[in-house]
RNA sequence: GGCCCCAUCGUCUAGAGGCCUAGGACAUCACCCUCUCAAGGUGGAGACACGGGUUCAAAUCCCGUUGGGGCUGCCA
């Protein structure tokens, strides 16, 4: 490569920031960082009638939620719109392009009353139509002859020019479809490469026509499979969920949607799965990059947060749950809490595989008036021995010197032997009183958190309760 | 309908003619570990869509079939 490559991520602003989208974007960041190149980000909001201003916030932070940082940009296309124009007018005065003032009715009737397929049939070709509005303006596409894409990842594909239709460059109402306005910000913004999805394929020729009509050379392009779901389609913003932002919400960790996401449609060629961002610059190239569609699973995803979350440091596992804890109604983020929250982090770390699931798994610390869950209340209740075992507890934690969670788990092992219980039916109904559930973080490190006084308290409570 | 793409365990994938009795990971099952639950460890089940070629040899190359998907818009 005798330049550094520039790529660019052109996302419309249709509604929330996608998956799909994000994959694309972290692949092509990868294959510019990775050279140290450019990676320039543009709005595609040309067609008014489906974009929003509110999605490109949405876009942009979701890019910087996955550390995914743009160099350039982002350009709109809608501030850019006499760039297209005038390319169209070179297009037209040099007769590769004409205007057509055809209704789409018009042009399914004629094509239907005379059997062809589908598509432009290429009535105002030859009308010599001059600009006027409500007109819009076509590409004329040679008859003869094939287009060739040679495409990064999937070799060349060759389309036969006769199977392409005489597209739109301009709309009637003055704005540029995709095509034209790809072609003309990929030129303007010497973009290299384009690596983009494998639903953009079939229009790539259209753009090369453009590209030779303009008496310039096309970028490199690279189109990468999709992403589809579990019925095997292409991810969808009405039937699937896509969106970034939900993910970020469910408590999912941007490293692990990243690792994820990377490993969708390219691998690095040998066992490892989990990368770092390091690990990916090191190993992306788009010639390891599959041919076929990946499905989005979020269970597997789940499994690389579970991997992210048990990495993190207390702090780190602090910082990342706080958004989540301020939601409640029991944190307040006094200094005591945070060390509460601190000294327990390493129990809980490998016991979630959301971040989303952390206050709950904390609650029991923090809230004055434990509420404890009706199945564990059951459980407790079930068992005639509950009271007794409570009861008891409280007078071998009374005597500990130090109520420490060694101390308390020596003692409640002294008292299994005695007693000839198994330590796992000992603590049963303890932990129940202690966090009100029958699962949770190890039940003496959560009596040391919760300290002498509160934990006793609570034993005592649950006994009251108890006949 | 037309054009284009794709095809290895349920899922994500390794595999670029002999290393394949097809490897790993998720999920799943069993066991171990264990104060609950996780985590961790060990093991099990589980795939080359089909049919023809080419070759001494094919998951790997070619053709076809089947299946799936995408595009076919004055959306991107």
């Amino acid at each position: 490569m005798h330049e550094v490559p520039r790529v660019r991520f052109a996302p419309s602003p249709t509604g929330y920031f996608h998956v799909g989208g994000a994959r694309t974007a972290l692949f092509n960041w990868l294959f510019a960082k990775r050279f140290g190149g450019v990676f320039v980000l543009r709005i595609e909001d040309t067609d008014e009638a489906r974009n929003s201003p509110e999605w490109i916030d949405g876009i942009c932070s979701a890019l910087e939620w996955l550390k995914i940082t743009w160099d350039e940009g982002p350009f709109l296309q809608s501030e850019r719109l006499d760039l297209y124009a005038e390319a169209a007018q070179s297009l037209f005065r040099s007769g590769k392009a004409y205007y057509c003032d055809c209704q789409r009715s018009e042009i399914d009737e004629r094509v239907r009353s005379a059997g062809l397929p589908p598509g432009y049939d290429g009535f105002c070709r030859d009308r010599g139509l001059q600009s006027a509005t409500g007109r819009a303006l076509r590409f004329k596409v040679p008859k003869e002859g094939e287009t060739v894409v040679d495409d990064l990842v999937r070799g060349k594909v060759a389309f036969e020019n006769r199977t392409i239709d005489d597209f739109i460059l301009i709309k009637g109402n003055g704005a540029p479809l995709f095509v034209l306005a790809n072609v003309v910000d990929d030129l303007d913004m010497r973009i290299s490469h384009v690596i983009r999805a494998e639903e953009h394929l079939p229009t790539t020729p259209k753009a090369i026509l453009v590209y030779q009509a303009l008496g310039q050379n096309a970028p490199q392009f690279a189109h990468v499979p999709v992403l589809v779901n579990e019925k095997r389609q292409k991810l969808s913003k009405r039937r699937d969920r896509v969106a970034v932002e939900d993910y970020k919400e469910m408590g999912f960790l941007p490293a692990a949607m990243e690792n994820y996401l990377v490993l969708l449609g390219w691998s690095p060629g040998d066992d490892r799965e989990f990368l770092t961002r390091q690990d990916e610059l090191d190993l992306f190239s788009l010639d390891r990059v599959g041919h076929s569609p990946s499905f989005f699973d979020v269970t597997k995803m789940l499994h690389f947060n579970k991997h992210y979350l048990s990495l993190l440091s207390s702090e780190e596992l602090l910082q990342t749950a706080l958004p989540f804890l301020e939601a409640t109604d029991f944190w307040d983020g006094t200094p005591d809490q945070r060390s509460s929250f601190l000294k327990l982090a390493p129990e809980i770390s490998t016991r979630i595989g959301l971040v989303s699931e952390i206050p709950g798994m904390v609650d029991f610390i923090f809230k004055s008036q434990l509420s404890i869950d009706e199945s564990a209340f059951n459980s407790v209740t079930t068992d005639s021995n509950s009271k007794k075992l409570l009861e008891r507890s409280i007078e071998v934690f009374s005597g500990l010197e130090i109520f420490g969670s060694s101390e308390l788990e020596s003692a409640c092992r002294a008292w299994a032997e005695e007693s000839g219980l198994s330590l796992r039916k000992l603590q049963a109904p303890i932990r129940v009183a202690i966090t009100g559930k029958k699962v949770g973080p190890p039940l003496f490190s959560a009596m040391e958190v919760l300290g002498r006084e509160t934990s006793l308290s609570r034993l005592s409570d649950l006994a009251s309760r108890l006949s």
